[in-house]
RNA sequence: CGGAGUAUAGCGCAGUCUGGUAGCGCACCUGCUUUGGGAGCAGGCUGUCGUGGGUUCAAAUCCCUCUACUCCGACCA
């Protein structure tokens, strides 16, 4: 490619509207414009780099034997409906219908078209296992899109359904899969962490999300600083500890608010009210620095999800008592109690009157003790589960999940085989999707620096650009930069010759915000050599024209870093 | 969906409080000079001041309506 034939739409102004790092160098750098709210227009050095992302993405699914396929972007409504999805997705599903009154949506994921077409077609166990992918656009009504292509409405997946005649089988797919996950986000050079997670509303057993560490990230990880332990924090657990050693020994006495002093504060509980199903209401117990997870409260008790947690007002109705002194001593409500409430002694709580605490509580003695939940989040500094290390928390962005969905779709949607034995069985699948233009995003988020972006070597617009300096003053400089151009291509490298008539500064600080690694400089100054730079270290070094093909291609380029 | 903010040239912004000729920088066009870090000089083009309504002799400016966009939160993967 030349540049006088490339649209290069680079911006010295910092776009007002972006807030992250990823957002301001897309549109600077030329790679993207926003059309919408979450939807964007990719401009061709953005085209340049997707294609690279895929490229890579295909090269690991053709790997693992996985079929590619191309799936349609709307959908019939109908199939939601079969797997009991339609309402469950709720408002961000995009819906509409077509001039015959029939309804469909923007495709947001494919189970369900995947599993019809699996059901149709394949009959026989004989053609399990079946992994099938597809990389394309797929939309959802997000309420709040924001940070540029982070948190898109339209965005660019792939995802991957693989279809299996029992769990074991499922199991050594989904193993692959994470491997070859791995490997993508290793060729991104980026900082990320495999967590185990939460399946929400796709549904199965068990999953693990691929986050890209970024202090700018929406999401949040819990990991060891010991051990392999890492989980997303919704569902993250901390070893309980018992908490006995606090005090001594004290038995259950009222006191006023007077004397509560930082010791009652270490072994208060507090106490949060919620309303359940058929509006019961329902006491949390939980210490009082902890925060009420609410994932977790809501997987445990499912009937009562979405969770609504009384406020101030509803309790002073409700329960006449005044937030800051509810406790469970005299409370006529069912009560849970947090598992590390559970392992607390001698702890302080409110007496549900005004100004008033007890402190000494001990369960057994003073209060039977309730059910017991996990419902907290994890908090920095406590010990790892598998008692190796402690547990640090940091942000990221999610950029894969996998999944194992068991029959979730099959059995809902009559997705059968017919197995060796000649019985019907459900198909039991897995799904596995990698979110191509949030990869990109993140992937600059941890790749740039003051110049702009700094692209790894297979996934830049463009591997390498020469760039002749003073090409008006001297013929012999565009000569050899056309004569080297034509052998770069030849010899396979995505090479751009900026030919454009501007001046130096100019082309540096456009490739260096764009992000090309290569830079090969062709000036009347160093003849007979030609200089290489380097964009992530900004190293030149000085070689001869005959010898570049080899310098690309050998070893010292990487030496070189 | 709750809260906050913004909307003026292609982009970034000033002007709005206190109503009275539509401004600046970058970009763009022309010419000359320049050419190893987004050049300099001279000249030029660019506007339904987001939409609709109201007040006024007069509205970018004051009042009301709607819309879009951004941020915080909730939500979601």
């Amino acid at each position: 490619m030349r540049a006088s034939n490339l649209l290069i739409l680079t911006s010295k102004e910092i776009p007002s509207k972006a807030e992250f790092i990823s957002h301001k160098l897309m549109l600077r750098s030329g790679m993207i414009r926003s059309l919408a709210s979450g939807i964007y227009t990719w401009l061709p050095i953005g085209i340049r780099v997707l294609k690279n992302f895929k490229k890579l993405v295909r090269k690991e699914m053709d790997f693992i034997c996985a079929n590619e396929v191309l799936m349609s972007s709307i959908q019939p409504i109908e199939l939601w409906k079969e797997s009991n999805r339609y309402k469950q997705y709720g408002p961000e599903l995009l819906r509409f219908k077509d001039r015959k009154k029939r309804e469909f949506c923007l495709c947001p994921t494919n189970e369900e078209v995947i599993t019809d077409l699996i059901r149709r077609e394949i009959l026989s166990y004989k053609h399990l296992p079946l992994i099938l992918y597809q990389i394309t656009t797929k939309f959802r009504d997000e309420l709040r899109p924001r940070f540029g292509l982070i948190r898109a409405r339209e965005f660019i997946m792939k995802d991957a359904y693989s279809f299996h005649i029992n769990n074991s089988c499922l199991d050594n797919t989904y193993n692959i899969m994470y491997d070859a996950y791995n490997r993508i986000l290793n060729s991104c050079c980026v900082d990320y962490r495999s967590v185990i997670a939460e399946n929400g509303t796709i549904g199965g057993f068990c999953s693990h999300e691929f986050h890209i560490l970024a202090s700018s990230g929406e999401d949040k990880l819990v990991l060891s600083n010991n051990s392999k332990y890492a989980a997303n924090n919704v569902i993250a657990e901390a070893l309980s500890r018992n908490k006995k050693n606090y005090i001594t020994k004290s038995s259950l006495t009222i006191i006023d608010l007077k004397r509560f002093n930082k010791f009652y504060i270490k072994t208060k509980v507090k106490m949060l009210i919620v309303s359940c199903k058929r509006n019961k209401l329902l006491a949390l117990l939980l210490v009082n620095n902890h925060k009420l997870n609410n994932i977790k409260f809501e997987k445990h008790f499912e009937l009562s999800k979405p969770l609504k947690l009384l406020t101030n007002e509803d309790i002073l109705n409700v329960i006449g008592e005044h937030i800051n002194f509810l406790g469970p001593i005299g409370l006529n409500l069912p009560i849970v109690v947090d598992k590390c409430v559970s392992l607390i002694c001698d702890f302080t709580a409110g007496a549900n009157q005004n100004n008033k605490v007890y402190v000494g509580i001990n369960w057994n003695n003073d209060l039977p003790l309730p059910n017991i939940v996990d419902l907290r989040h994890v908090l920095a500094g406590e010990y790892s589960p598998d008692c190796v290390g402690k547990l640090l928390i940091k942000r990221s962005i999610e950029v894969g999940h996998i999944f194992k969905l068991g029959t979730k779709y099959s059995n809902v949607m009559n997705a059968k085989f017919m197995s060796s034995i000649g019985i019907n069985k459900p198909f039991v699948m897995g799904c596995y999707g990698i979110g191509l233009t949030r990869i990109i995003a993140a992937t600059i988020e941890n790749n740039n620096d003051k110049y702009g972006i700094v692209w790894p070597e297979k996934l830049a617009p463009f591997e390498i650009v020469l760039i002749p300096i003073n090409s008006h003053k001297t013929k012999e400089v565009i000569d050899l930069s056309e004569k080297l151009y034509t052998c770069l291509i030849k010899a396979q490298f995505d090479v751009l010759l900026d030919d454009r008539d501007i001046r130096l500064g100019h082309k540096l600080t456009e490739w260096e915000l764009i992000g090309i690694p290569h830079r090969i400089f062709i000036s009347e100054r160093n003849k007979p050599k030609i200089e290489y730079n380097n964009r992530k270290n900004k190293k030149s070094i000085f070689i001869n024209p005959d010898d570049l093909i080899h310098f690309l291609t050998s070893k010292n380029i990487f030496n070189f870093f």
